[in-house]
DNA sequence: GATGAATGAGCATTCATTCAT
DNA sequence: GATGAATGAATGCTCATTCAT
C-alpha cells in the first residue's frame, strides 16, 4: 500500500519533472524546432524515459496546457463562489483572475493559445483531447456565469452570456498573443501587457453594459 | 526597357501563380504538413522554380500575408479618407472593413495571425520582414486615426489611440482564431463568425466611449 | 541436495513457463514484431526475470526449437527400435512420425525452419547452438538409418542414405513452409497440409525405390 | 520523345543500380540487420534517393525477388513450348531449368524463399504484392502443365497436377534452404547443392510415376 | 528561366538489456 | 530471486534545398 502510493507519487513527480523541462525548452524553441532529445537533456533523462510517461511529442506538448487550464478553472470557480458580490466586483475579480493566470505562466499560456489553433490537437489521444476540451469548455461556462446578471439588473439570456464569454476569452487570447508578438518579433523592449489587458477588460466591461441594454430592447 | 518591363510583369505573374497555389495547399494542410512539392505540383511547376521566386519556404509562407495586409491597409485608408463623417459612422465603416478583410480570404488571414506568433518571422529576410512590419504598423496607425476624435468630442491622446487600436486588432484576431479553432477542433458545425465579430465590435465600440470618459477625467 | 534439486526443478518450471508464453506470442507476431515485454506480460513476469533464465531474446527464440527437436528425435528413435519391421512399414512409421511432429506444434515447427535459415543462429551461445546442431544431426541420422535397407533388399551406401535423409527432411520443411505461406499470405482458406505431406511422402517413398536401383547399377 | 525515352531508361538503370547494391548488402546481412544507409552507401547514393525509386525498405527487398521470378517463369514457359517432347525429356528440361534458376542468383533465390514465409509480404503495396503472386502462381501452373501427361500415358487430373507442382516447388525450396543453412550455419565447407537437387528431382521423377498409377487405380 | 533528380541532415520513436532496490 | 524503471543506441524515412542540364 505504502509502496504503491510512493511509486505513484514518484511517477507523478517524473511527469512534472519532464513537463518542467519541456516548458523550459518550448519557451526558447517552437514545437517544431524543439527535439525530444533537447527535452530529455533538459530533464536529465534519456529520450526513452519520456515515452514512459508521455505517448508522444504532441501529447507531451498538449499536457503542458493542462496545468494552466486547471489553474484557470479553479480561479474562475472561486470568482463565482463569491455569491453576494455586485456585478461590478465580480467582473473586477474576473479580470484579476485572468491577469493572474497570465502571470502564473506566460509561456505555457501562449503555447496553449497556439495549441488551440494548431493541427496538433487533431491527432491527440481521445482521453487527453477530451480532458482539454472539458477544461476549456468549463472555463468558458464559468465566465458566462459571471455575466449572469447584467450590470443594470438586466438578465442576459443564456445565449448572450455564452457569446460574451467567448468574446471575452477571445479578447484575452488576442491581447496576449499580439503583445507577445510585439515583444518577440517587433523587438519592442517593454511591453505593457498587464496595462493593456486591464484597459482591454475595462473597455469590454463598459461595453457589455451598453450592449446588454441594446440587445434587450 | 519594354523588354525589362514585360519580364518584370511576367515575373510578378509567376509569383502570384505560386502564391495562389500555396494558398490552396495551406488551406488543407498546415505550414508544417504542406511540402514544397505539394505547392509545386499545385502550381504545375517544379520545386526548383519556386526557389527562383521565393528565397525559401518561410518567405513564401510569409508572402501570403502581404496581400491581405495590403488589402487591409487600403480599406483602412479608405475609411479615413471619408473625413467629414461622424465618429459613429467611421467606427461602423471600420467594423465593416474588418469583416470584409476576413471574408476577403479567411484562410490567409488565419495564417497571418499564426505567422504573427510563430518563430518563422525571426528568420525572415530583413526586406520581407520590414515590409510586413511596415504594413502591420501602418494599419494599426490607421485604426488609431479612426479613433482620433473620441465619440464625445473628447480628444484621445496619441497614446490612448494607439492602445485602443492595438486592443481592437487583438480583439479581431482573438475572435477569428477562437472561432476557427471551434470549427476545426471542437467540431462545431456552424460557427457564426460574422455575428460574433459584429457583437465583439459593438461591445468594443460602446466600451471605448465610456473608457474615454474615464481616462480623461 | 534436496533443496538444490527443488530449486533446479523450479527453475526448469520457470523456463517452461516462459517458453510457453513466448510460443503464444510468436504465434501471433513474428520474431521481430514480438517484444520481450510482450512475452513478459504473457508470462506474467517482468522483463528482467526473463533474463535470469535466458541470455537474450535470440536464445529464448532458439530454445523454442529445442523442445520440438527433442520430440522429433524420440519419435524417430522409436521408429528405428521396431527392428524387425519391413522397410515399407518402417517408412510408413516415418511418415506418420513426421506428420505427428507437425501436429505436435505447427507454430514452433515453422519457427524452427525459419531459424534454420536466419542469421540468428550465428550469434547464439556455443552451448545452445551445439545442442541444436546435435539434435538436428542426430535426427537426420535416424532418418538415414530408416533407409538402411533399401526396399528391394539393396543396401544403400552410407552416403546415399544420408543424402536421402537430407532430401526427405528438405521435402518436409519445404512442404510445411510453402503451405504455411499459402495460408497466411495468399489467403487460402483451407490448406490441406496433412494431405499434401502424405502425397509428398508417398512420391518420395516410391521414388527412392527406383532411385536406389539406378544408383546401385 | 527521345528525351522521354532516355529518362525512362536512366530511371530503370537507377532502379537496377539500387537493386544490385541491395543484393550485395542482403547477401551478407539479413533484411533486419541491413540498413538503408548500408544500401545507399553500397549504391553510392544518398538514402533519400532510394526512396525516389522504392516506396520503402520492404518494397525494395521484395523487388529483388521479381527478377528471379520473371526468369523462372520464362524458363518454365520455354520448357512447355517444346511440345512434341516425351514426358521424360520434358521432366529433364524442368529439372535443368530449376537448377539454372538456382545458379542464376542463389542469393536472391534464397531471399525469395525467406520472403515467402515472412510477414513482410503482408504490408506490401497491393501492386507489388499482386505482381509477385501472379508470377509465383503462373510458375506453379507452368510446372503443373509439364506434368500434364503422366509418364505412363495416364492423364493426371487437374487436381493432381497442381498438387504435384506444389510439392515439386516445395522440394526445390526445401533443398535449397536446407543446403544453404548447412553451408552458412553448420559450417560445412562444400555443399553439393547441385548434386543434391539432381538426386531430389530424380527421386521425385520416379516417385510421381508410381504415385500416378496408384492414384488412378 | 525551368527543371527535377539528388541530396543528406535531421528526428521521433522503439526496444533489448541492465541494475538498483 | 524478482522487479520494472531507466537506458540510449539504432534506424527508417522526410523534405527543404541545390545544381547540372
Amino acid at each position: 500500500m505504502g509502496i504503491q502510493e510512493r511509486k505513484e507519487r514518484e511517477g507523478e513527480r517524473r511527469r512534472q519533472q519532464i513537463i518542467v523541462a519541456a516548458r523550459r525548452v518550448f519557451s526558447s524553441k517552437s514545437l517544431n524546432k524543439a527535439t525530444m532529445e533537447d527535452i530529455a537533456r533538459e530533464a536529465e533523462l534519456s529520450p526513452g524515459t519520456i515515452y514512459l510517461y508521455f505517448k508522444n511529442k504532441d501529447e507531451l506538448y498538449a499536457s503542458l496546457s493542462l496545468r494552466i487550464l486547471q489553474y484557470l478553472l479553479i480561479r474562475l470557480q472561486h470568482v463565482n463562489s463569491e455569491k453576494n458580490e455586485t456585478p461590478e466586483k465580480r467582473y473586477a475579480s474576473l479580470t484579476r483572475a485572468m491577469i493572474d493566470v497570465y502571470e502564473f505562466d506566460p509561456i505555457i499560456l501562449i503555447s496553449m493559445f497556439n495549441l488551440q489553433t494548431s493541427e496538433t490537437l487533431k491527432t491527440l489521444s481521445p482521453g487527453l483531447l477530451s480532458e482539454i476540451k472539458k477544461l476549456a469548455c468549463k472555463s468558458i461556462e464559468e465566465i458566462a456565469v459571471i455575466f449572469k446578471q447584467g450590470d443594470n439588473g438586466e438578465v442576459l439570456t443564456e445565449y448572450n452570456r455564452s457569446l460574451f464569454a467567448e468574446i471575452f476569452w477571445s479578447l484575452f487570447s488576442g491581447v496576449v498573443l499580439f503583445q507577445e508578438s510585439k515583444k518577440s518579433i517587433l523587438g519592442e523592449e517593454k511591453v505593457f501587457l498587464k496595462k493593456t489587458l486591464q484597459t482591454a477588460f475595462e473597455i469590454f466591461g463598459y461595453g457589455i453594459k451598453d450592449t446588454t441594454l441594446t440587445q434587450n430592447k
